[in-house]
DNA sequence: GCGAAAGTGTTATAAAGTAACATTCTATGG
DNA sequence: CCATAGAATGTTACTTTATAACACTTTCGC
């Protein structure tokens, strides 16, 4: 009980949660990252993945481009999107399909893959791995013959904070 | 083995399947639905649900569209994206966000939620309704204290016959 | 420093989906 | 049968999301 509650912040962050360590630490696990990848983390990828980071909530890329405008950077469509991609190669962002939407990585580097709550009241969104999820969906494949490249995992709700 | 073989085939059927009875029996079936539940399968809606089954291949609401155009009917976005909407919330189709395309729902009526194997290489996709998929993925939020309301699960990979 | 490759700027456009209002159809009570 | 209200469709315009194509700039190995 007490162990769920603390597995619970550590997906879903209360309000009053250190948010600043949440993006710095992300920003340093991504240098790390690039670094041993020798990938270029440049800055305006940083910046990308840092507003990105801004909250726990899923953002659309046009969002981020208003960020960066209001910045003062000159920023079009594609300035965003290559950003995205770059951070979505590297597993530092995910995709969410079913909101069109970008969330930062919890764990990257850890290959495997990953699932989604998504809180439908607050908009936050959590990553799991979850191990017996992926069994059984690797188990419904192969029962059927199926070989799976990769899978899109997005259940919405509400999360423990907004029930 | 052939119990396997022909669970396949019923997911992901063959090149020389009977196409144009399952056509018909998913005409059949919404006309079913529809009518016990005074919802109004109108032309229109009808003919799209048809476009929507011309294959087992999500289609785009453009592709749709286009369909509908070389008829001669005068068709615009809301034409289809209207028929679209009736048809989800009859659970006649269903959409795929990992693919912005919708296929035809091959239980309609069956509550209970979906999820679907998506071929990379011929396009086909095939419903499932895995109960062990549904369990896990109720117990992983059930534990973090997240309250389901629907979920999205699209894995993409190779159907048998594409490997 | 020099050249190739990688990254970014910029313009234009594609693709997916919706808002708002006009028109037509359809079932139902008078 | 007819009026009529609600549902369905037509139509125009637009929003949101994403990409193509080409120019320019920076970076890194030599």
């Amino acid at each position: 009980m007490s162990a769920m509650r603390r597995a619970s912040r550590h997906l879903f962050p209360d309000q009053d949660h250190d948010h600043l360590s949440c993006v710095s630490h992300a920003l340093d696990e991504a240098r790390r990252v690039c670094r041993s990848r020798g990938a270029r983390l440049t800055e305006l990828r940083a910046r990308v993945l840092e507003i990105v980071w801004q909250s726990h909530r899923p953002l659309g890329a046009y969002d981020m481009l208003a960020v960066l405008a209001a910045e003062g950077r000159s920023a079009a469509p594609p300035t965003v999107y290559r950003a995205l991609d770059f951070l979505l190669e590297q597993g530092l962002v995910h995709r969410l399909s079913s909101l069109n939407a970008y969330v930062g990585c919890s764990r990257p580097g850890h290959a495997g893959s990953a699932q989604f709550l998504i809180c439908e009241r607050c908009g936050n969104a959590a990553e799991l791995d979850d191990e017996e999820v992926v069994r059984a969906i690797g188990r419904s494949a192969t029962s059927h013959g199926f070989e799976i490249s990769r899978h899109t995992v997005e259940i919405s709700g509400l999360c423990p904070e907004c029930r």
